[in-house]
DNA sequence: CCACCAAAATACCGATTGGTATCTAAATAA
DNA sequence: TTATTTAGATACCAATCGGTATTTTGGTGG
């Protein structure tokens, strides 16, 4: 019946829910052990600390999202489509979370100071893959003659993310997808613009 | 020597800065006391409690910022000019921050969750002044005929806010300010499109 | 000058925090 | 079967948490 490896992703996978909730700070080993139904002894031999459990948690939160993200992507043929998937992807926080509490990266980039140096250099990662998803889309988009050869990837893929992040924010905090919806009409627009 | 008020505010001062930087639930009351040089016995006469002081301290926020916003767009003619300027306001939280932590509105936004009732309202507040502000103003520009008639101003409120919002959140992960100064520039292109 | 009141200090409370030392028991190798 | 290892449970730790009861002290009205 003993399965340590599991025993870790559970963890892992409960204090995923708990952080991303709740907040890093806000939730205790305790709230973790009775979520999890394992005790202290079992969270401290898989983690050194709390810290470091936090950082594997959103480690482990990026690479699920990153995961559901690329299974999306690829699925659609043009950059246009890769990108609109992407924003129905934010969209479902809202509407049906694929996970709660929101955006992982929204919210640990908002909890990490300098306090919490692996926390941030974390949520930085996060934001570095996805920015450089995006423009890895453009790019090829621009390769292939899907949108236009002047485009400012780096520019794009910025207003994108704020956009999509602040929104989430701002419908998060208002409770509706109103929000969110009208920052995606947005950018589908900016996309169009660039399609040929 | 003795000045109550005084003595209020000076908590209300140093309780911002401290729930801004590292957080409402990471600031303790006694992170608090040993910032004002008070002690809890001060604290407590003052404020019912932590959640009651850090209600009071979003609010005290607030009113320092829309104070400084109301300073800074009435200063211009146009409203144009005035999305300019508070365009120039958000990228001073980077760049040299009025306050330390960002925009009180996105931090308060992450952390109040269902378990902090009153912090929530205070950020709903928050969000629904900044958006009849900006609302405000883009409506006198078209009355003014500064702005197209058929400007969507709701609309355009919220890829402002959200956009300001979400790029913050960047630039203060990155820290620096790339991309603040790629969203301000997307959106003065924006209020260009708009301008008569 | 004194009495009164409220502001602030002091000292304390139980509960909870992150963390650890120790013990138990389950799986594995010999 | 037995010895070894290690996952996990248990029990505990000092420190800190938010909060309160009580005391001291400073300002003010009579």
């Amino acid at each position: 019946m003993r399965n340590p490896e599991a025993t870790k992703d559970n963890i892992l996978k409960r204090s995923a829910v708990l952080f991303n909730t709740n907040g890093y700070k806000a939730t205790s080993i305790s709230d973790i052990t009775s979520a999890t139904g394992l005790t202290k002894g079992a969270v401290y031999t898989h983690f050194v600390n709390k810290d470091q459990l936090e950082i594997e948690t959103l480690g482990y939160l990026s690479t699920l999202l990153f995961a559901k993200l690329k299974e999306l992507t690829k699925k659609e043929a043009t950059a246009g489509d890769k990108l609109r998937s992407i924003f129905i992807f934010f969209e479902s926080y809202i509407t049906n979370p694929p996970l709660k509490g929101g955006c992982p990266l929204l919210n640990a980039a908002i909890e990490a100071d300098d306090a919490h140096v692996g926390l941030r250099k974390e949520a930085l990662k996060i934001l570095s893959v996805l920015r450089a998803s995006v423009i890895s889309i453009l790019q090829k988009g621009i390769e292939h003659n899907q949108l236009k050869s002047d485009t400012d990837k780096e520019f794009l893929a910025t207003i994108i993310i704020a956009g999509l992040e602040g929104s989430i924010m701002m419908s998060k905090l208002e409770r509706n997808d109103n929000d969110i919806k009208k920052m995606i009409k947005h950018l589908s627009q900016q996309i169009k613009e660039i399609e040929i």
